[in-house]
DNA sequence: AATCCCAACAACCGCCGTCAC
DNA sequence: TGTGACGGCGGTTGTTGGGAT
């Protein structure tokens, strides 16, 4: 990222091409420049980015007005922590679609393209790392897809079933959890679910472990979810063992 | 207290598709 | 049909804050 320093160097230099280049700002947005640009699109709207940015009187590129805007500013942009539901959403659809993120982030209520990109990258790309796992494998989506994410799904329903009950004290801010539709929603328009079932069925039989007679995921070996995330020690502590099985 | 390391996130870059001229 | 401007997308990198040493 630019600094201000670099930006000063550049200019003496005569490293810029332009007079107009010289007066583009990079770097992270000032609380100014996201006051006037969230003033601008209110008042305006959104498109014609690089009209935004030259009528606002940012000295921003246009792209960099619209990432902004899109990324942080925008009133439906979620902030926190990505839920386990997310989680799951997210591991399901980039199994069916790769690195669309874009197209998966129109699953997922207020969360950005970068985001779940980030997400990907810091936790699901490390772990595949740490497992020494190439992340593209058949071995390490399979294991995702026929193992992971029914452990999730488990997961999520344990937590459903304690917030019937009231036991569960986390603050309702999940979209999911307000409308648990939207998972199955999600289904509608993709491929359902219901084959990585039958494939679960299929996995688990050839593990020994018969999902039909399980009262729950704890008789498969290494099952258990400390906090809501997912990638402890214990559970890629697992996943290591169902590679090392294949 | 100082330093190092790493995870998380924000932002930039380059490429590509679309559209107007 | 060619070309340039623009916007969207995915990959990558820089910054920062917090925990470990």
């Amino acid at each position: 990222m630019e600094t201000e320093y670099v930006h000063m160097m550049r200019s003496l230099s005569g490293a810029y091409r332009s007079e107009e280049e010289m007066l583009i700002t990079k770097g992270p947005w000032t609380e100014e420049e996201d006051s006037v640009l969230f003033n601008y699109i209110t008042v305006h709207g959104e498109g014609q980015w690089n009209s935004v940015a030259r009528s606002a009187g940012l000295k921003r590129t246009g792209k960099s007005c619209r990432l902004r805007w899109l990324n942080y500013l925008h009133p439906s942009v979620r902030r926190g922590n990505i839920t386990l539901q997310e989680q799951l959403l997210i591991l399901d659809l980039h199994s069916r679609w790769g690195n669309r993120w874009s197209k998966i982030a129109e699953q997922l209520p207020g969360r950005t393209d970068n985001e779940i990109k980030n997400y990907w990258r810091t936790r699901v790309v490390k772990q595949a790392n740490r497992l020494k796992c190439d992340i593209n494998s058949k071995q390490f989506r399979d294991t995702l897809r026929f193992v992971w994410m029914p452990r999730m799904q488990e997961r999520i329903q344990a937590q459903a079933s304690s917030v019937s009950t009231g036991s569960n004290t986390e603050a309702h801010s999940d979209p999911f959890e307000e409308n648990p539709c939207l998972l199955s929603e999600v289904d509608v328009h993709v491929p359902s679910l219901s084959d990585s079932s039958v494939c679960v069925s299929r996995y688990s039989a050839e593990k020994g472990y018969n999902p039909w007679q399980m009262r729950n995921y704890s008789d498969i070996p290494g099952y258990g979810f400390g906090g809501v995330d997912l990638w402890t020690d214990e559970n890629i502590c697992f996943l290591q063992q169902q590679l090392a099985d294949d």
